[in-house]
DNA sequence: GTGGAGCTTGAATCCCCCT
DNA sequence: TAGGGGGATTCAAGCTCCA
């Protein structure tokens, strides 16, 4: 490769090296969309075991690290700079990251002159939890998402996007499980082939939402090629950058296994709509219930008081409203919402009652009622034939 | 107002006044827990205007852009800085904001050397929709948690909020309501008396989260006081800065307004770092478990023997509860309370079981029972004035 | 086949006091 | 201050295995 000229655009391809220098040869203004997953500089530092003295298996591979801040931000200054280079005026640009690099990425793309459309936050429904209890469960990555500029007339689908969130606004939190079980690429020996594979399902609905078929996607940091794959699948072109061989090999392999949708099916797909779970605590952090209130059995018989943190307290027994309730009765289990009442002028009022009225009171309060101003939007359109001559 | 000259802390009362001059007379390492709700409006009104609310004098566009940018990272510069030098060692600081302003603060933050804990997604169960439908919902902010530095022993009152979330781990994303109704503030013509006002529900988990009884939590920018009122109810300290008498004077008198939960209401969860610590030898010197007794882990396949100074032997094996159970087992580590049992009528006992009812017994032969000495709140009301003075 | 128990695993900045 | 040791600490999925 002679990194002075331009090449053409090897399309569809994922192609071996270090994602600037590759760049450097590809021409200014030619792509439509880019999803980047850059090292997250995680800085660990030491061994972490779970409280069954299992060994987590952690990122620390090399190319996750980085001297300082200082070296993280040139490194993110010189691809996100090549990035904007590549990217045609009206294209826009996804980045992910987690809080140990995500703040750095997002003031450099401010600072080169993107301008930030949305945050996203990907909410994981099976994170890791946090083995030592020193901090509250790390459950969330973030993406940004960023047109080239201030004034860019960017693409969004937003009746595509409205239609997979069963007809109303999609919102910038997205809850979606992590990569695993079939979906999960493993070596020879079983074990995950890249630690940190990212889910078909997020690149789903970031290709849905901001790409049209036969758009240009470029995916810098390409690793086990989910970009490329997802690309393909819904008809779009794509471009992989990947430095690591044996990522670049599994990535090509998989990309060529894959099966462009059929035309008409390249739309949306349902989604399963999450059903909120009310913990008694939030019903004492709105204040639908005061700590010190006192809380009564049906009979009357037994009593409790709620305390800051959702927990009923009845003389040195502290515990869940379900778990103090199996207590004092001597049971294995207790429902803690229809066992517990209060007092409300005289009449005994289950917590079940109280939480139902939170849940419609949330309901109503909601300020999404204005109807959208009518202009029309894009939604996907029906394209010719996939174009896969997969290089390597 | 001598900036030099450092004042005594002014405890329980709303400071009127620019936040970092204010700050600046207050002494070092003098406070527990910081939260910050800054400024973000800068880019979203029709001109351009300086965090004191000065408009931008323009002169050419990029221009314009870097200055905003610049006079933002300086503002927030200026900040955090003085916000670092207030906070003790052990303290730990939470900032708001959403994707205008808060990747710009998560990257000072790391600059100034603050050690990033969590990044909190406070998900709104009613935000405001997307009107011309041309991105997503915007239906987060985003909360950095953050300790001075990277070797603090920060507080993390983490069974506190695994009760608050009906005894599994808190997660990095809540879902809270916005602040509406009886909560809102408004004037006298009923308009909303502060554009951004916080949820009490956010403040009280904040504080329960993070802070103890007692603790002194500073606001720099207390708006309509939430932070403060939220602080008193639940018996920590607090000092609010507001630089808008308007909103000083709406903070002052809900503060006033707000009457502190009894002592006993504000305790949480206890966390078991912070029980006294019971050697287990006490338990052998006060025959719970007598001498000679065979204590075996959970499947009865290692067995030992308790000795008079609290070891346990197996075979030529001898050590603590943890060392031998660690040794057994070859394991680095290893909690011996809950590794060994006792045989009870043919069921195994964990010896946590038995330091739980030691404990119990303990506290029942106790004639201690009465509560945490009560300190006096400051009210505002009874101050000689509401040191306005101090501000210009 | 099926259901339940048990095992494995995931981008993780993961303890704290005393000597 | 570096080292030693007490002892606190996990949730949701998906898979295997066996009844």
């Amino acid at each position: 490769m002679s990194g002075a000229t331009a090449m053409e655009l090897p399309l569809d391809q994922i192609l071996r090296g270090e994602c600037v220098e590759v760049m450097r040869m590809l021409p200014s203004g030619s792509v439509d969309c880019i999803f980047a997953d850059p090292p997250y500089n995680l800085q660990l530092r030491g061994e972490l075991r779970r409280p069954d003295d299992t060994v987590v298996d952690g990122v620390d591979d090399d190319w996750d690290k980085f001297s300082d801040l200082a070296a993280y931000d040139h490194f993110t200054r010189d691809w996100l700079s090549e990035a904007r280079r590549l990217l045609r005026k009206d294209g826009t640009i996804w980045v992910i990251g987690s809080y140990h690099n995500i703040f750095r990425i997002g003031a450099i793309l401010q600072d080169l002159g993107f301008w930030i459309l949305n945050d996203i936050v990907w909410r994981k429904s099976n994170p890791m939890p946090n083995f030592r209890g020193r901090r509250f469960t790390n459950a969330h990555e973030t993406m940004i998402w960023a047109a080239r500029g201030q004034d860019s007339r960017y693409r969004f689908n937003y009746q595509a996007m409205k239609a997979l969130n069963d007809d109303v606004q999609m919102r910038s939190d997205w809850y979606l499980p992590l990569c695993t079980g079939g979906e999960r690429l493993r070596n020879e020996h079983g074990l995950k082939l890249h630690p940190t594979q990212k889910p078909e399902s997020l690149l789903h609905r970031v290709l849905v939402s901001s790409t049209a078929a036969d758009d240009v996607v470029l995916d810098p940091f390409a690793g086990t090629g989910t970009t490329a794959a997802m690309a393909k699948r819904l008809r779009r072109r794509f471009i992989g950058i990947e430095r690591h061989p044996d990522y670049a090999e599994a990535a090509i392999g998989r990309v060529r296994r894959e099966t462009p949708l059929p035309h008409d099916a390249v739309a949306t797909t349902p989604m399963k709509r999450e059903a909120p779970r009310v913990p008694f605590g939030s019903l004492v952090e709105r204040n639908f219930i005061a700590p010190g209130s006192i809380v009564c059995d049906k009979s009357r018989r037994l009593f409790a008081t709620v305390s800051p943190d959702g927990t009923l307290i009845c003389g040195a027994k502290r515990g869940s409203i379900h778990k103090l309730g199996a207590m004092l009765t001597n049971a294995p289990s207790c429902n803690g919402w229809t066992f517990w009442h209060i007092d409300r002028d005289g009449e005994l009022v289950p917590l079940d009652a109280l939480r139902a009225e939170s849940q419609a009171q949330e309901s109503t309060e909601s300020t999404a009622t204005a109807p959208l101003e009518g202009h029309e939007m894009n939604d996907i359109a029906d394209l010719p034939n996939e174009r896969s001559a997969i290089a390597g």
